[in-house]
DNA sequence: AGAACCTAGGTGATATGTCAACTATTCCGT
DNA sequence: ACGGAATAGTTGACATATCACCTAGGTTCT
C-alpha cells in the first residue's frame, strides 16, 4: 500500500445512474482534489521509502517502529501498546518485528506480570541504525513537504488531517 | 504501502546530534502535522479498501485501473499510458492486470502498430463490476473526507497537494 | 474449583508491491 | 543495411500487508 484510492469518479458518474439521489457524486473541484490526494498518498511514502533504503537499509515501517521504541521509556513497549501507537494491526506488527528481530534491530522480552504478553525492545544496533538514518530522512521530509508550504498552509493541512482523522476514528472505533 | 512514514522525528532529534546545521529538524507544529499525515495516509486508503471489498470484490487498485480504462476511448489503453496515468511502475501494472485478467475484469490485446506493445481493455464483467461498486465507494469517500470539510478547507487541501506534487515531480522527473 | 469467556499475541495462506534482470522490437547513426 | 542503443512489456525473487484462525494464559461468575 500501499493502496491508493478511487482514481477518478468521473467514470463512476458516467457508469452508474447519476440520478441516484442516495449517492451524490463528487463535483469537479472535489474530484480534482481527490485525485491529487491519491497521487500524493501513493507517491510521497514511496519516495520517502526509496530515499531511506538508499541511504540506510531501513524501510519506512522499520523507521516508524524504531521511532516509537526509542521514544519510549527504556526503549521497549508492549506489543499492543506499540500497535496502538502506530495504528497497525497486531498481526502486521507481529510479522514485522519478527523480520526486524532477525536483522537484529529489535528483540522480544517476556513479560513477567502477564505471561501472555511480550515486550519489544530496541537493540543497540537498532538505535545505531535510526540515528544513522534520521538526519537524511528528516531532510527529505522537509524538502518534499515543509519547504514547499507556508505557515498558513501547514496549519490548513493540519486542520484537514484532524477532520479526516476524526471521521476515521468514528468509523473504526 | 502501504507504507507510512516517519512516525515521529522527536526520537531522531534526541538520537542524532541536534546541533547538526545541515539537518534542521521539524518544529512542534510541523511534527504534529506530519504525524497526522502519516495516520491519514495509512488509514484512509485502508478504510476505503475494506469498504470496497466488503461490498464488491474489487480492491482499491482494481477500482483505480477500471476507472482509467472506462474513462478512455473504447475502454482500452496502452500499458505505458495506463501506467503513467496511474503513476504506477510498469512492473506493478503488469502484475496487477495479470491478476485482474485471471478474474475476467480486463483482457490484453496485441498492438498492430507496434509489435512490442499491448492494450489493456475492460471487459463487460469489468464494467459491470465498477458500476456496481462505484455508488457505495463514492458515498464512503464523501462521508470520510468531503462531508467533513468546508469549501475553504477543500481548496486549502488542494493547494497543499499541488505543492507537494510539484516537489515530487521535481524529484522523480 | 471449574466452565465460559476474554485478552495477548502468533501463524500460515494469500494478495500485493518492488527491484533487478530479461526478451522482443524498434530506432538511429553511419 | 546493420550494429548498438533505446523502448515496451514481462518475469521471478523477495518484502510486505491482510485475513482468518490458532494457542496460551487470565478473568469472572457461580
Amino acid at each position: 500500500m500501499t493502496p491508493s484510492a478511487a482514481g477518478a469518479d468521473a467514470a463512476a458518474v458516467d457508469a452508474a445512474d447519476a440520478a441516484d439521489a442516495d449517492a451524490p457524486w463528487l463535483d469537479d473541484r472535489e474530484q480534482a482534489v481527490w485525485r491529487q490526494w491519491i497521487q500524493v498518498s501513493g507517491r510521497l511514502p514511496a519516495a520517502l521509502h526509496r530515499d531511506l533504503q538508499r541511504s540506510s537499509d531501513l524501510s519506512l515501517p522499520d523507521f516508524d517502529v524504531l521511532v516509537r521504541l526509542t521514544e519510549s521509556d527504556e526503549g521497549r513497549m508492549r506489543v499492543s501498546a506499540l500497535a496502538t501507537s502506530l495504528q497497525w494491526e497486531r498481526s502486521r506488527l507481529s510479522h514485522h518485528v519478527g523480520r526486524m528481530g532477525r536483522r537484529g534491530l529489535v528483540e522480544r522480552e517476556d513479560c513477567v506480570d502477564d505471561a501472555r504478553g511480550a515486550f519489544i525492545a530496541v537493540t543497540e544496533a537498532g538505535r545505531a541504525a535510526i540515528e544513522r538514518a534520521a538526519p537524511d530522512h528528516v531532510r527529505t521530509v522537509r524538502s518534499l513537504v515543509f519547504d514547499a508550504l507556508s505557515e498558513d498552509e501547514v496549519a490548513a493541512f493540519g486542520a484537514v488531517m484532524t477532520r479526516i482523522l476524526s471521521r476515521l476514528d468514528a468509523v473504526e472505533g
